[in-house]
RNA sequence: GGGCGGUUAGCUCAGCUGGUCAGAGCGCCUCGUUUACACCGAGGAUGUCGGGGGUUCGAAUCCCUCACCGCCCACCA
C-alpha cells in the first residue's frame, strides 16, 4: 500500500523566510494594496472603513519589540477587516522627538566639538534637518520587514507642514476659546535639558535626604534680629532658605499662636518676612513651623498666592544660585546648599538634623533633579478638554478594549492639571505666538504669522515670536485628525475620521491617548477613535524591561533575520494575551518558526499529491462531494468551529487566542490526523478516482481556509503558500485582499453524523495507541483487535474508516457487534468504543521481560534505601527532612513495587 | 497613601459569565528510517490551581482577608 509517488513541487523541503518575505512585499506594494484607493484594493465601499491609530515612532529609534508587538497587533487587525471588504487605512509615520532629537543630536555634533550653542539656532536646525534627512527612512525600512501594511503614500512626519499647519490652526483655536494662555507658573525645570518638562515626565523617586531644623530670629520693632526670640523651622532643602517669604504655622497650634503676625528675620538674605498662619502645615512634622518659599515649591506657591507673598526666584536656568542669593550667587546648588549649612551651624541656628525619606522627582530623560521654578510659559487648559474626553467614554463613544484601563483614565481625567506646552528647546513646533512691545500676544495660525499686533496693530516688524517650542506630545496628539488634512475639510477627514481603533502600549495612556481624546473632542468635536486597544510590556525571558543599559535587548532585525517577521509575529500573539506584559524568549521563537515550517511543509505535502487528473489551473471547491467521507466531515466540521471561535475571539480582540485556536487547528486537527487519514485514502489502490478528488479537494479546500485565518498574524508564509494553490474563480491574485472566510461559504455543509463517528474512530485509536506504549508492544507489530463501537453514528463511520483505523493504530481489526461478544484481550475503552488487542506470545514475552528488569531497577533501588535506612549511623546524624525523604522514597518504590508485581502476573 | 495587573506542571502560559477545568507548548522520559515536516511523529510522568476563611449540593473559577511579585498615580516641609 505505498503511496502514489508524489509529484514534485518548487517547495523547498524547509521554509525559508529570507527568500520569501522580502519578494512577497515587493508583490504587495506593486499590486498597490496597502492604500485603501489602490490599485489591487479589493475595498467594498458600502462599507465603513476601519482605520487604525498607531503611535508613531521616533525618528531617532531604531526598531525594538514594542515596535514590533504594535505594528504586530495593529497589522493582525487592519489586515482581517482588509480580508473583511473594510476600506481600510493605517497612516504610517515618524515623530520628531523633539527632546530625544536634541540629545542625539548634541552627541553627534560634540564629536566635532560643537554645542548647540556655538552653532545657534539657526545652523543647529539646518544640522538636525541634515541628520533626520539621514534616518528619517530607517525605522519605516524596519516597519517593512515586519510586513507592516501601511499606506505609506500617506507617510507623515510631524515636522512635515502638514503637521505644522495643524498645530498652528490647534494652537490659536485653543487660545481664542481660552484654552490655551501664558503665565507665571511653578514649572518643572530640568538644569540639565534646560527646559521645562509635563508633569509627566516628572519621575518621583525615592531619596534619603536630610531634615534638618533651622533657627530663624524673630525681629524687634526697629527689624532688628533678636538673638533668643527664635522659630525652628524644618526644611529638607536649605538653599532655599535665600528664597524665603514666610514661615508658616497651623493656625490650630497653641506653640505658634502667639507668634502669628510677628515678623522674622531672614538669614543671609537680610530679609524681614511675616508668620502666617495656614492650614496646610501639619502640626505632626518636624517642629510643626515651616519656611515658605513660594518660588521652588508647589504647597508653598500655592500658601504664597493664599498669603500674597512676594515670589524670589534664586536659581538660574542651569542650576546655580542667582543674583538674589547674596554671597551665594554663582555657587552651584549643592554647593550652595553646603556652605549655608556650615554657616547656619557657626551661628548656632541649625539646631537638628535627621535622616528622612523623601520622594524626589527626577527627569525622565536626564535623571536630574527637577527644580520647581517660576517661569513664564504657555498652559493648555485642560480640565475643560478632560470633561468632553470622559462624555466620550461615558457615552460609549470612545471603548477602553481592557476595561481595567479606563478606571487608570479616569482617575488621572479626573484630576488633572495644566499642561506645560513650552519648551526651551529648538528642534519643534516653534510656539506661534508673537509680543509686541506693549506686551500684547498675537497668535496666528498662517504660515507668515501675523502682519501686525492684534491688540494695538503695531506693524508686523516690531514683533517678536516667542523663543519656545511645543511639547512633543502637542503635535502627536493632533496624529488622527492631522495626518487627514484636517483642518480643512478634506475627503480623507470625511471618510476615515473618526478612526475605528487607537492601538499603542498602555505606558503612553496619559502622554499621548488622553491628549489625543482631550484635544480631538475639542477641535474636531469628534471623539478620535472608537475603541482603545492598549498592549503590554515585552520583557526578557526574566520579566526584566528589556533596555539597552542593561543588554538584554531582543533585536527583531536579528530575530527577522534569522527564523523570519511571520515567526517574530506569531511569536508576539502565540503566548499571553498582547494585552499583558509577556516574556519574549528563544523557544517561543523557534516553536513559531517550526510552526512557520510545519505549515510549509503540509502544504508541500497537499500540492505533491493532487491527483493526476485534476488539471493544475483547478478552481478551488470541494468536488464530488457525495464522496466525501467521515474523515472528510470530520475535518470540515472542524474548520467551521475553528473559524467560529476565531470569530469570537476577534470580536473580544483576544489576539493571543486567536493565535492558540489556529496553532492547535492546523498542528493538531489538520497535520496530525486529517493529512493522515487524507494519505491513507489516496493510497488505495481500491479507492475510486473520484473518492481521491473529494479526498484532495478537501485538503485544498481546508488548506485554503486556514491560510485566510492566519494571514493577519503570519501575512507572508500565507501569502507565497496561497500563491502555489488552486484560487476560487473570483478570488484575487493576492490572498492579502483575498475574502475572509465567512461560516455560510461552505460548498458543503459538514455531515455531523459522520463527523462525529469519526470522532470516535480516532478516539479509540489514540486510546490503542496509548495502551500499545505502555504495554510495551513492538511498534512495528500489527495485532488482531476486535473492535466495538456504541451503535448509531460510531460504528456508521467506522465502516468507511476501517482501512485508516488500522493503518493508524497498526492492528488488523475486526468488527463485533455486541460488547459481551469481545474476547480477552489488552482492553481500550473510550467514551464511544471499545478494543481488545490480541497480543503475540512474543510481546507477551517482551513485555514480561520487560517488566521484570524494571522491577529489578527498583529491587535494587529498594534494598539500597532500606539498608541506608537501617544504618543507625545514617538514622543518627542525617537531618530529619532527608531521613524522612528516605522513608517516603521506600514506601513509593513499595507501591511502585506492587504494581509492576500484579502486572507480571496478569499479562 | 490610593489604584491596577499578576501568583495554575521545571519554564512560558490557556482555563469567558461556578458543575468532563485540572489543560497546551517547551523541557524531561520511552519509542519511532509508516518518504510533507527530526524545525518531525506516537506515547508517558509531573500540579493539595500563592495562604487562610466564606457562599454553594459543588470553586483555579464568586466574596472576604493575608502574603509575595510587577506597575501606575500622589504637593506634604
Amino acid at each position: 500500500m505505498a503511496l502514489a509517488k508524489p509529484q514534485t513541487t518548487d517547495m523547498a523541503p524547509a521554509y525559508q523566510p529570507g527568500d520569501v518575505e522580502p519578494a512577497i512585499y515587493q508583490r504587495w506594494l506593486d499590486a498597490d494594496v496597502f492604500r485603501p484607493e489602490g490599485a489591487g484594493s479589493q475595498a467594498d465601499w458600502s462599507k465603513p472603513p476601519f482605520v487604525i491609530t498607531q503611535p508613531p515612532p521616533n525618528i531617532t529609534g531604531s526598531l525594538h519589540t514594542g515596535h514590533a508587538l504594535t505594528t504586530t497587533v495593529e497589522d493582525l487587525m487592519i489586515r482581517r477587516a482588509r480580508m473583511q471588504g473594510f476600506p481600510t487605512l493605517w497612516v504610517p509615520g515618524v515623530d520628531h522627538a523633539s527632546i530625544s532629537a536634541q540629545v542625539v543630536l548634541d552627541k553627534i555634533i560634540a564629536k566635532d566639538g560643537e554645542t548647540r550653542n556655538s552653532l545657534g539656532r539657526e545652523r543647529y536646525l539646518e544640522r538636525m534637518w541634515l541628520f533626520i534627512n539621514e534616518t528619517r527612512e530607517q525605522i519605516g525600512n524596519q516597519h517593512r520587514r515586519l510586513g507592516a501594511s501601511v499606506d505609506w503614500h500617506r507617510l507623515r512626519f510631524t515636522m512635515d507642514e502638514g503637521s505644522a499647519r495643524a498645530v498652528r490652526v490647534a494652537f490659536k483655536r485653543l487660545y481664542d476659546e481660552g484654552l490655551a494662555y501664558r503665565g507665571e507658573q511653578l514649572i518643572n525645570w530640568c538644569p540639565r535639558d534646560l527646559t521645562s518638562v509635563s508633569d509627566l515626565e516628572v519621575i518621583a523617586t525615592p531619596a534619603k535626604g536630610t531634615l534638618w531644623s533651622v533657627r530663624y530670629h524673630l525681629v524687634d520693632a526697629n527689624g532688628q534680629p533678636l538673638p533668643d526670640e527664635t522659630i525652628t523651622v524644618a526644611t529638607t532643602r536649605p538653599e532655599t532658605i535665600l528664597g524665603d517669604t514666610a514661615v508658616a504655622v497651623h493656625p490650630g497650634d497653641a506653640r505658634y499662636a502667639g507668634l502669628v503676625g510677628r515678623m522674622v528675620w531672614v538669614p543671609f538674605v537680610d530679609r524681614i518676612v511675616p508668620i502666617i498662619a495656614d492650614e496646610v502645615v501639619r502640626q505632626d512634622f518636624g517642629t510643626g513651623a515651616v519656611k515658605i518659599t513660594p518660588a521652588h515649591d508647589q504647597d508653598d506657591f500655592e500658601t504664597g498666592k493664599r498669603h500674597s507673598l512676594p515670589l524670589i526666584d534664586v536659581m538660574t536656568d542651569d542650576g546655580h544660585i542667582n543674583e538674589h542669593g547674596a554671597a551665594f550667587a554663582g555657587l552651584a546648588l549643592d554647593a550652595a546648599r553646603t556652605r549655608i549649612l556650615d554657616e547656619l551651624r557657626e551661628r548656632g541656628d541649625l539646631v537638628g538634623e535627621q535622616p528622612h525619606d523623601m520622594i524626589l522627582g527626577r527627569c525622565e530623560r536626564s535623571g536630574d533633579v527637577i527644580e520647581p521654578r517660576l517661569k513664564v510659559q504657555w498652559f493648555v487648559r485642560t480640565k475643560p478638554m478632560a470633561a468632553k474626553a470622559m462624555a466620550a467614554v461615558n457615552e460609549g463613544r470612545t471603548t477602553f478594549v481592557q476595561a481595567h484601563h479606563r478606571k487608570v483614565f479616569f482617575d488621572w481625567m479626573e484630576n488633572i492639571h495644566d499642561w506645560n506646552v513650552s519648551r526651551q528647546l529648538w528642534w519643534g513646533h516653534r510656539i506661534p505666538a508673537w509680543y509686541c512691545p506693549e506686551g500684547h500676544i498675537t497668535v496666528s495660525d498662517s504660515l507668515e504669522g501675523p502682519g501686525a499686533c492684534d491688540v494695538c496693530a503695531k506693524p508686523r516688524a516690531e514683533l517678536r515670536q516667542e523663543e519656545d517650542i511645543f511639547d512633543t506630545w502637542f503635535s502627536s496628539g493632533l496624529w488622527p485628525w492631522s495626518t487627514l488634512g484636517w483642518p480643512d475639510s478634506t475627503p480623507d477627514m470625511e471618510k476615515y475620521y473618526p478612526t475605528t481603533v487607537m492601538e499603542t502600549g498602555y505606558d503612553i495612556l496619559f502622554f499621548w491617548v488622553a491628549r489625543m481624546m482631550m484635544l480631538g473632542e475639542t477641535l474636531t468635536g469628534r471623539e478620535p477613535f472608537k475603541y482603545v486597544y492598549l498592549h503590554g510590556i515585552v520583557r526578557d525571558p526574566q520579566g526584566q524591561k528589556m533596555s539597552k543599559s542593561k543588554g538584554n535587548v531582543l533585536d527583531p532585525l536579528g530575530v527577522i533575520n534569522e527564523l523570519g517577521a511571520d515567526a517574530l509575529r506569531f511569536a508576539l500573539l502565540h503566548g499571553p494575551e498582547p494585552s499583558q506584559d509577556q516574556k519574549m524568549s528563544r523557544p517561543r521563537l523557534e516553536d513559531a518558526r517550526n510552526f512557520a515550517n510545519k505549515i510549509w511543509n503540509a502544504a508541500r505535502f497537499v500540492l505533491s499529491v493532487r491527483p493526476a487528473e485534476i488539471p493544475s489551473d483547478f478552481r478551488l471547491g470541494l468536488v464530488d462531494t457525495d464522496q466525501l467521507g467521515p474523515a472528510d466531515h470530520w475535518m470540515l466540521e472542524r474548520c467551521a468551529a475553528t473559524l467560529g471561535a476565531v470569530e469570537s475571539a476577534y470580536a473580544n480582540f483576544e489576539f493571543g487566542e486567536v493565535a492558540r485556536l489556529l496553532y492547535d487547528a492546523i498542528w493538531n486537527d489538520f497535520c496530525d490526523w486529517y493529512v493522515e487519514l487524507a494519505k491513507i485514502g489516496l493510497s488505495d489502490a481500491s479507492a475510486s478516482a473520484p473518492r481521491k478528488r473529494a479526498i484532495w479537494s478537501t485538503l485544498t479546500w481546508v488548506l485554503d481556509r486556514y491560510l485566510r485565518l492566519l494571514h493577519p498574524l503570519m501575512p507572508m508564509l500565507t501569502e507565497e503558500i496561497w500563491g502555489k494553490f488552486p484560487h476560487r474563480a473570483s478570488d484575487p491574485e493576492l490572498l492579502m485582499v483575498a475574502p475572509w472566510p465567512l461560516a455560510s461559504d461552505t460548498a458543503v455543509a459538514a455531515d455531523a453524523r459522520l463527523a462525529e463517528g469519526a470522532t470516535a474512530v480516532i478516539e479509540l485509536i489514540s486510546g490503542i495507541r496509548a495502551a500499545r506504549a505502555q504495554s510495551g508492544i513492538e511498534p512495528g507489530d500489527i495485532l488482531p483487535a476486535q473492535v466495538w463501537l456504541a451503535h448509531g453514528p460510531p460504528s456508521d463511520a467506522y465502516g468507511r474508516m476501517t482501512d485508516a483505523f488500522g493503518r493508524l493504530a497498526r492492528v488488523q481489526p475486526a468488527l463485533v457487534d455486541e460488547r459481551a461478544a469481545l474476547a480477552d484481550g489488552l482492553a481500550v475503552v473510550t467514551a464511544t468504543g471499545q478494543a481488545r488487542l490480541t497480543r503475540s506470545e512474543a510481546d507477551l514475552q517482551r513485555e514480561r521481560a520487560r517488566l521484570a528488569k524494571e522491577f529489578g531497577n527498583l529491587q535494587t533501588q529498594y534494598d539500597a534505601t532500606h539498608a541506608r535506612l537501617n544504618d543507625a549511623n545514617f538514622r543518627s546524624r542525617a537531618p530529619e527532612a532527608v531521613v524522612e525523604q528516605a522513608n517516603n522514597r521506600l514506601v513509593e518504590l513499595g507501591v511502585q513495587m506492587d504494581a509492576l508485581k500484579s502486572r507480571l502476573k496478569g499479562s
